[in-house]
DNA sequence: GATAAGATCATCT
DNA sequence: GATGATCTTATCA
């Protein structure tokens, strides 16, 4: 059995957080259905002069979560149509999260819609499904604003749990996505993600 | 395969 | 009033 990640998980510098992360899982529970999920890639977001973060700015009604406590959910709507989920991290008072940008489902079993507005997509099967992206993944995950601020080490609702280690070498970083007007932060290495190993599946 | 455009709104200026 | 930590669909090659 897994262990749900505590406050010092957190509490930690975010590249290490980040790169703990990959591996470990995404727990959400709706109704009486429990799925968890692996995280396959995060970007870091660190500091008051990082300018690819929302702190950046300084601190306003939305970011100050990012001021807060570790552990907690920062969560807002980008692009006016989808959520990204941030926890996050080190201690209170320095702004910064690590986004979660994608995750795998194993036997997903059809409980999760692609879209939320449009009828199931049916059986999953014992497929991998990947959410490539923090959009999609909040959008299978139901996840919106009503956990923004919320506490992922207290929830009930929304947590992490975690996983098996994983091998460095399997441990990928590059450049943070869609964040070019960030001047020379842009650059930081700071999206980590694990190397797949490369599965023909060519539907030829 | 690649690239482009459109959707749509909270947040900040 | 401008913009963005995105994704889908359309079009071209």
């Amino acid at each position: 059995m897994s262990r749900k990640l505590g406050r010092r998980f957190f509490n930690r510098p975010t590249i290490k957080v980040a790169r703990d992360l990959l591996g470990c899982y995404l727990v959400r529970k709706i109704g009486n259905k429990v799925i968890r999920v692996r995280i396959t890639e995060t970007e870091g977001y660190i500091g008051p002069n990082d300018r690819a973060s929302h702190a950046s700015r300084g601190r306003t009604p939305r970011t100050k979560i990012m001021f807060g406590n570790p552990g907690y959910f920062y969560i807002y709507l980008i692009y006016g149509m989808y959520y990204c989920l941030n926890v996050v991290t080190e201690k209170r008072g320095f702004p910064a999260a690590v986004l979660i940008r994608a995750v795998t489902l194993k036997n997903n079993n059809g409980a999760f819609c692609p879209r939320w507005d449009k009828k199931p997509a049916g059986d999953f099967g014992a497929k991998i499904t990947k959410t490539d992206g923090p959009g999609k993944l909040c959008r299978y995950f139901k996840v919106d604003k009503s956990l923004n601020n919320k506490d992922s080490v207290t929830s009930q609702q929304l947590w992490f749990e975690g996983g098996k280690l994983l091998r460095t070498e399997r441990i990928m970083s590059g450049k943070r996505i869609g964040v070019s007007y960030a001047g020379v932060w842009q650059h930081k290495p700071w999206r980590f993600y694990i190397k797949i190993r490369l599965s023909k599946r060519r539907a030829h």
